[in-house]
DNA sequence: AAAGTTGTGTACTGAAGAGTACAATACTCG
DNA sequence: CGAGTATTGTACTCTTCAGTACACAACTTT
């Protein structure tokens, strides 16, 4: 009951996101934001209550959107079409025109002030968990016999 | 004459280049910076000018120092040696314990607001200034007969 | 030693940032 | 159809940012 809102959350999202891609989280100011969104201030921190829980919902329509590929990738069934899926998804992702440059999980926070500083972590620990996720499967490809005994599955997943 | 400057110009800059290496040109604020440097604000702007010009000379410094090694490999006999001394200069840079994280050409301004746009600009065409070297430098080596005949140098340049 | 010149420190300015108060509005449920 | 609730838009607050005005201090030259 109530007002309905009148704008659409996900795509609001999708619009946040390409602002955070181009921009980095310091960079995207909150006008910038509204205006991308296409709705007022109140709005965004009514629907999303801080720039940093806006930030992180995006981070998991990205995660879920635009480098899905990744998760599906691990389950690929021998160490090397793993590989190969992940790599084709970052050339894929990373040379599409329709996408902002570079990769939002690790130019969103790299090199900024204070204020951002939980974001930094909070992606370098999201990076972190996935080189984790690879360096898993990869230990089970190993137990497996996919990949060659004694191959140092951590150093392979994290080059 | 005149009141002699209390502090050393190439001094306050390495300090200066410590903050804008770890935060960023946008993420490295005056204060962080004055702080640094053991000097105060209009100091800082007496001898510098302004943030933007401050960050030039900090560059101008960046690549006399820290990535002198550089230049240095150009000059290299062979275009072996020249890729050896590269990247031993990287990995010895990068690995460095002392030196803040990644290097400053790269993330001084990657993801940032319209505020730093210009500086983006420049240390991209940096960057790219570096890798048409490199460029000339192979290019130089298939003439030589350093590296084969149709060789693609651009690419390996960029690579 | 006095005049001239340049650096220093305190305290300001204007702009832009994130976040919010409040009245008006538009919907649902009883 | 009226009461209650959630969203919207305008207009604010507080903080921090880059840059500066101005009086004072320290040095050189005449």
């Amino acid at each position: 009951m109530g007002r309905p809102r009148e704008f659409d959350l996900d795509e609001a999202l999708d619009r946040a996101l390409d602002v955070f891609w181009r921009h980095g989280y310091e960079g995207a100011t909150i006008p910038h934001l509204t205006k991308a969104m296409g709705i007022n201030r109140p709005s965004l921190y009514a629907a999303f209550g801080s720039k940093e829980q806006l930030f992180r919902n995006v981070i998991h329509r990205y995660r879920a959107g635009p480098v899905a590929y990744a998760a599906e990738a691990l389950k690929e069934p021998t160490a090397r079409a793993v590989t190969e899926r992940l790599f084709a998804g970052f050339m894929c992702g990373l040379t599409n025109r329709k996408n902002p440059r570079g990769c939002l999980l690790v130019h969103g926070a790299l090199a900024s002030g204070d204020e951002s500083a939980s974001i930094r972590q909070e992606l370098a620990a999201i990076r972190e968990e996935l080189v984790n996720a690879i360096r898993d499967r990869f230990k089970q490809a190993v137990k497996d016999g996919d990949l060659p005994t004694g191959t140092d599955y951590a150093a392979l997943a994290r080059y």
